[in-house]
DNA sequence: CGCGATCTTTGACCCAAGTCAACCCCGGAG
DNA sequence: CTCCGGGGTTGACTTGGGTCAAAGATCGCG
């Protein structure tokens, strides 16, 4: 990641230098050099359609905390996370949140979207991605069978995901949407040295992740540790000492 | 919805009388008559690609209570309902069960499934559908560029509603629940006469749904009912007085 | 290095919804 | 017409997780 930093900050460099009006166009030099790509939807381009591609799309990063889809704007953009992590949430009047995913290197975001975005997406620690605008995405598609596919690919497995965390939400206790949550996270982030689970979240954003408030996160956190499930290392890291128990857990077992 | 099945009905008597083994194929001529089509995803195809189509895939009907898709089997097909309601859910081992749709003239069921099925489909009417192998699609969506988009945006409003149904399941309250769904059916389903509302599932498929008890269905719509924002006709009909209020209920604003 | 802000943990108490149980209603079979 | 069985309704009581409150970590910053 740090080498990919360096790299999108000399093509951010280059585009200050020249123009600084219009946004950091991506080079398909910048594309090959990605190390998100293999993750991420672009992984099925040939050399020459990750090049048109390159060029309808905009490199931006945000800094922890800043949103960068806002829910109920014009869905004008689709974005590719290339580094970091993000929470995707949607909010009641009363401001009742509900965060219904995180979006880490590789996640297309934008599909769940109609005339408007119906999702905010706020950064959890710094997010660097491209943005291309949907309707130049459009025409690249027309031309690009293999990109559509690979779309609709993310989109269904996106779907098994909600219909899987409609389940949690509808008819888990507390204690097997955190274990189900501490597993699946588990899966999808890069275990930290000695098998730690970082996580970029606050309990607050788990809290509305799982459906639960905060203290009924901590409280079962807690408990986990207690029962030895659980080791905690950091504020927001931990080690998982037995996955097979949490699992037992998270399928509702015991 | 008469014409139809009868339509069906006799496609199904000309294959028993050719072939008992094979299943009832599908002619052009019955696609270009049937009624579901306009809000299908056939709606998109030329008569070419809608002749293609009618060949790869093979009507079947089922009857009320039958399960026709079972989680955890091999996805082999996928389904285009072209009458009927079916309900859509995933079960937990001790057998709390999560509905994460109802499935009704039009939809089309399958997207949510990797190599085996995420959820299990049953009839809660006779439900007739379309049926294709997913092998056959494959081949079929190379050659039709259109339909594959119309698959992406069906795949995409479905995570759309997705994320709505995660947003009631993890921060609405029973009422809000049960208004939201009250005008979401009546968005979808079409009205009967009077303005009454058809509700073909069960209290407990309701409650399944909304991730509560039939204990709790009843109590609120009977709080509904005194409070005179609904009428009940029949047991499972029932009609909106005050959609309005409902709807300020569901977004939680009281 | 120590201050203040923010996040987390823990405890005491409460309540929305779940559980348990009795009864009702309706529709189909005989 | 009556019986029977499977929803549906209603009431009494319980409880898992929410709410409120206070104290304890953690961290950025001057």
């Amino acid at each position: 990641m740090a080498l990919s930093i360096a790299a999108r900050s000399a093509v951010a460099g280059q585009m200050r230098a020249s123009e600084a009006a219009s946004p950091p166009l991506v080079t398909p030099e910048a594309c090959a050099r990605c190390e998100a790509r293999e993750v991420s939807v672009c992984s099925v381009l040939s050399g020459d359609d990750l090049a048109r591609l390159s060029h309808i799309s905009v490199v931006s990063t945000v800094g922890e905390g800043e949103t960068f889809i806002t829910e109920g704007d014009p869905a004008d953009h689709f974005f590719n996370i290339t580094a970091g992590t993000a929470k995707l949430y949607k909010l009641l009047p009363d401001g009742r949140c509900q965060v219904t995913g995180f979006a880490r290197t590789g996640d297309f975001l934008g599909l769940a979207a109609g005339a408007v975005y119906v999702f905010s997406a706020e950064a959890l620690e710094p997010v660097r991605f491209c943005r291309f605008a949907r309707s130049k995405l459009r025409g690249f598609l027309r031309d690009c069978p293999e990109m559509e596919r690979r779309l609709l690919d993310l989109a269904r497995n996106e779907l098994v995901l909600a219909q899987e965390q409609m389940l949690l939400l509808g008819r888990k206790r507390a204690r097997e949407r955190l274990a189900s949550f501490l597993l699946s996270w588990q899966q999808r982030a890069a275990p930290g040295p000695g098998n730690r689970l970082m996580l970029p979240m606050t309990r607050t954003d788990i809290a509305d992740y799982l459906g639960l408030t905060i203290e009924t996160i901590s409280r079962t956190l807690s408990a986990f540790k207690k029962t030895r499930l659980i080791a905690q290392t950091a504020l927001s890291e931990l080690i998982i000492l037995n996955g097979t128990e949490l699992a037992a857990i998270a399928a509702g077992d015991r």
